[in-house]
DNA sequence: CATTAATAGTTGCAAATGCAACTAAGTCAA
DNA sequence: TTGACTTAGTTGCATTTGCAACTATTAATG
């Protein structure tokens, strides 16, 4: 059990971090990211950014560079460098678009796809554990209000 | 207004990044420290986890860093290094216990605790400005069930 | 057209981080 | 005591990041 300790002194604001919400957003996504952060790093040495980035060319199929990053707010430069990464590691193959040179499409391999199918499976498994006894209609509320949060 | 894009192919898990509680936390997280580290960051040049440290500090008093690290869970190497550049800023001095040469007692100095007030009140505001037209039985509910996922 | 501006993606560099190994100090038991 | 073990905090090193500046290509404008 954790120890109540007393505040050293009343301050004017009276902010507590406990309660902040970007503090306690940071403390539940680190907990809950880095358990499963350990199954696909440990199985296909793959980092969290990378993760993601298959996670949304799994769902969303071919798409570039660009297109991740504005569906899921990941900066550019790391969206960049987990597709050179995942591209060394054979999981996805980049083909520049026919109408835009400067773009490439991005697709799993079946490799990536595989992958992405035993880590979907997990992360299934991984996120019905932490609802665990979430109310049902609470925990759909949750979703919106934490994609409220994110998008702003 | 988000393009509602069509999933590439069905899966056998039906696994939705979207939906997915540590990706959506990750999310929240870094969108709503963000616009507030501008704050800390620009003026006093703090980073993340100074801000954490001092914010612990303002809230209990003198305590140990091993005491910070047990309360917000944040790594040891993270906050020790953090307490060194906050001493070299001016923010808090440390001086050795009297009962465990090996521990240090941290204690915010006048400076230090100026700060902590002043972003105290400005995350106060941030935080109302989060929660924004959150109902209040959901707030509490949801500072509740993040820190249960937080400690896990 | 010819320039100028915008865009897709990459790269360089200076932090920040995670992990393991380390130092110094305390504990405990024989 | 002394030797093995634990604990508080630091350090080294490899990896990840954030930001700004860059390249190559496309769009826009006069």
């Amino acid at each position: 059990m954790k120890k109540a300790r007393k505040p050293a002194q009343r301050n004017r604001h009276e902010f507590d971090l406990e309660q902040f919400l970007p503090y306690l957003l940071n403390q539940a996504a680190e907990a809950t990211s880095r358990s499963f952060e350990q199954i696909y790093s440990s199985r296909y040495g793959m980092t969290r950014t990378q993760w993601r980035v298959m996670a949304n060319l799994g769902k969303f199929g071919a798409m570039t560079a660009k297109d991740i990053c504005k569906i899921s707010h990941i900066e550019k430069t790391k969206v960049s460098r987990a597709i050179v990464a995942m591209a060394e590691s054979g999981f996805l193959t980049k083909q520049v678009s026919s109408t835009d040179r400067r773009a490439e499409n991005l697709l799993l391999t079946a490799r990536g796809m595989r992958t992405f199918n035993e880590l979907g499976q997990r992360a299934l498994d991984h996120d019905r554990q932490l609802r665990g006894r979430l109310d049902s209609e609470f925990s759909k509320t949750l979703v919106l209000v934490l994609q409220g949060l994110a998008s702003r």
